[in-house]
RNA sequence: GCUCCCUUCGUCUAGCGGUUAGGACGCGGCCCUCUCAAGGCUGAAACACGGGUUCGAUUCCCGUAGGGAGCGCCA
C-alpha cells in the first residue's frame, strides 16, 4: 500500500508548536515509508479563517523544511463536492435535515446536564417530512442507535464506542459550508489518505468520522492519535508558557533541526539517542512507537539542542540566518569581522544564533563600553606595565592573526614574569570591555589591529587615572 | 455530570515478568583551562496508591487517586 499521509490545520491563528510536531510525525510517516505528504488548509470556519494565519503556516513549514507533495489544497473551494456528497446521504436516509433552532438546542443541552446525562442531540428532527418556515436547516449525520465503533489506533491501540454515547452530528450549515467532521472524512477519502495522524484531541471524533466513512463505503484510514504537548505547569500550552508560535523560534534564532529534533523527541525515542539529524528521523520513525502519554514542553532542552546544533552545523550556512539576527539586534555588519569566522569562533558559546548576535558588539562597533565591574577588578595598576609593553609588540606585528597576536603575548609575558593568564583577562577586559570572549588571540584578531590598540590605549588611560587617584 | 485517554527521576524518556531500574536536559562536585563556553569524569534524583494474577511484578488485569481530551451550525 502506498502511504500517504497529511496535515490539515485551520487557518485560525500562528503554526503552534504542537501543531508543528503532528505535521513532523505525519511528515515522518510518510517520508519512512516513501509515501506522501499533503497540505490542507481546513478553513471552513469563515469567521476566525485568515489570509495571515495561513501565509503564517505556509512560512513555518517551508522554514522547517516539511515539504508537501501536493496541496496546499483549501476545503473552500470545495464546496460543490460537499454538497453533492450530503446530498447523496440525505437520499439514502442516512442523513436528514434538521430544523431545530440554537435555542430550542440549547435548552435541551442545558436539560441533558441538569439530569447528569451526556449532552448530545436527541434526533427530534430525524423524521420530520415538512420543511419548517422560515428556518434555514442544517443537515445532521444519523448515527446507529445500537451496535458500537473500534478503533484500532496505532499509538492508542483498540479503543471502542458505544453508538448510544454518540449523536446525530450537524455535517452541513444552512450556508453550504460543511462541518469539520464532513470535510475531513470527504477530503481524506478523495485525496487518498491512507494513516491519519493528529493530535488526540481528535480521538473522541474518530467514532463519528468512522460512521461517516461507513456511510459513504469509503476505506477506512489507520488512524494514529498523537499525544498532546502541554505547558511546564501541566496544562495546555499556550501563549503564557513563552513561545508557542514557530515563527517565534526562528525570530528568536533557533535551527529548524533543533526545533524538530526536540519535537520528535517528545512521545517518541529510539534507544538512548538525543540527536537526530532530518535522515536518521526519517530512517528510524515509526509511529507505532509512539508513547500514549502527553508531555510537558522544556525549552531548557530546547536550547540545549540548539547549541548542539548550532556547533555541528558547518559555520558557512549559519552565516545567513546570523546575519538576519545582527541586523535585528541593531548590528552593522560591514564594520567587522567576517561572518563566518564569528560564528566560527563563538558558536560554542552561544545558545542560539541571536544571543551570538547580541554578544559581538564589540567587534562591529568602534566604541565599547567598559563594564565597571571587570574594569574594576582587571584593570589595575599593577597590570599598567606589562599592558602598556603589550600595546607597543601588537603595534609592531605585521601580519595580523591569531598565531602571531599570540606569540608577541607570550613574548611580553616571559619579559614581565607573569603567567599568560594574569595579562589574558586583562587584555580581554580592555578590548571587549568584558569578561567573556573566545580564546583571547582569536578575540583580538577578530577585534582587528587598530581597534584592540585604540581600546588598550583607552584602557591603559583608565588604568593610570585609577592610580593617580589612590 | 457523562464518554474516552494517560500515569518510571523536576522534565524528556529506556524498560516489553527476574535489571545495582539505563540515558538525556537541568542541578551539585571534580578535571581540563587565559575568561566563558565546549568536552571528560562524577553525585543527588523516579516505577502515584490499593488489590489481584504469578515462584516472582515497574512490566499483565481490576479498582482508587491525579492529570488530559471530547460532549458546538470551532477545528
Amino acid at each position: 500500500m502506498n502511504v500517504k499521509t497529511r496535515f490539515a490545520p485551520s487557518p485560525t491563528g500562528y503554526l503552534h508548536i504542537g501543531g508543528v510536531r503532528t505535521a513532523l510525525f505525519s511528515w515522518l510517516h510518510a517520508r519512512h515509508h516513501g509515501g506522501e505528504f499533503i497540505l490542507r488548509i481546513e478553513d471552513t470556519d469563515r469567521e476566525r479563517s485568515t489570509k495571515e494565519s495561513i501565509d503564517a503556516i505556509l512560512d513555518g513549514m517551508a522554514w522547517l523544511g516539511l515539504d508537501c507533495d501536493e496541496g496546499p489544497f483549501f476545503q473552500t473551494r470545495r464546496l460543490d463536492r460537499y454538497a453533492e456528497m450530503a446530498d447523496r446521504l440525505i437520499e439514502e436516509g442516512k442523513a436528514y435535515r434538521c430544523y431545530c433552532t440554537k435555542q430550542e438546542l440549547e435548552q435541551l443541552r442545558q436539560e441533558q446536564v441538569a439530569r447528569g446525562d451526556n449532552p448530545r442531540y436527541d434526533g427530534r428532527c430525524r423524521d420530520r417530512t415538512e420543511a419548517l418556515d422560515g428556518v434555514d436547516p442544517v443537515i445532521r449525520f444519523r448515527i446507529p442507535d445500537a451496535g458500537e465503533v473500534v478503533i484500532d489506533d496505532l499509538v492508542r491501540g483498540r479503543v471502542v464506542y458505544e453508538n448510544a454515547m454518540l449523536d446525530d452530528l450537524v455535517i452541513m450549515r444552512p450556508d453550504g459550508i460543511p462541518t469539520f467532521h464532513f470535510g475531513v472524512v470527504i477530503d481524506d477519502a478523495d485525496m487518498g489518505i491512507t494513516h491519519v495522524i493528529r493530535g488526540d484531541d481528535h480521538l473522541n471524533n474518530t467514532a463519528r468520522h468512522v460512521h461517516i466513512i461507513e456511510a459513504f463505503g469509503f476505506e477506512r484510514p489507520v488512524f494514529a492519535h498523537l499525544p498532546m504537548i502541554l505547558g511546564e505547569d501541566g496544562s495546555r500550552l499556550s501563549k503564557r508558557h513563552g513561545a508557542v508560535n514557530v515563527l517565534e523560534y526562528r525570530e528568536e534564532g533557533y535551527l529548524p533541526e533543533a526545533l524538530l529534533n526536540y519535537l520528535v523527541r517528545l512521545g517518541w525515542s529510539h534507544g538512548d539517542r538525543e540527536i537526530f539529524g532530518i535522515d536518521e528521523m526519517i530512517e528510524l520513525f515509526d509511529v507505532r512507537d509512539v508513547n500514549a502519554s502527553a508531555s510537558k514542553f522544556n525549552p531548557e532542552k530546547l536550547v540545549w539542542l540548539n547549541q548542539q546544533y548550532i556547533m555541528a552545523t558547518d559555520p558557512e550556512s549559519l552565516v545567513a540566518p546570523f546575519l538576519e539576527q545582527l541586523e535585528k539586534v541593531g548590528i552593522d555588519p560591514a564594520n567587522g569581522p567576517a561572518p563566518q569566522r564569528v560564528v566560527e569562533a563563538y558558536r560554542e558559546r552561544a545558545v542560539t544564533l541571536r544571543e551570538l548576535a547580541a554578544s559581538v558588539r564589540y567587534l562591529y562597533e568602534q566604541d565599547i563600553v567598559l563594564n565597571p565591574d571587570s574594569a574594576k577588578k582587571n584593570l589595575r595598576p599593577v597590570i599598567g606595565e606589562a599592558l602598556s609593553s603589550l600595546r607597543d609588540a601588537w603595534a609592531q606585528v605585521e601580519s595580523w592573526t591569531a598565531a602571531a597576536i599570540h606569540q608577541a603575548m607570550d613574548e611580553v609575558c616571559s619579559r614581565h614574569e607573569l603567567k599568560f593568564g594574569k595579562l589574558g583577562q586583562p587584555v580581554r577586559v580592555a578590548v571587549t570591555g568584558g569578561p567573556i570572549s573566545p580564546p583571547i588571540d582569536i578575540t583580538v584578531e577578530l577585534v582587528g589591529k587598530e581597534r584592540t590598540l585604540a581600546r588598550l590605549d583607552q584602557a591603559l588611560n583608565y588604568i593610570s587615572q585609577r592610580a593617580a587617584g589612590q
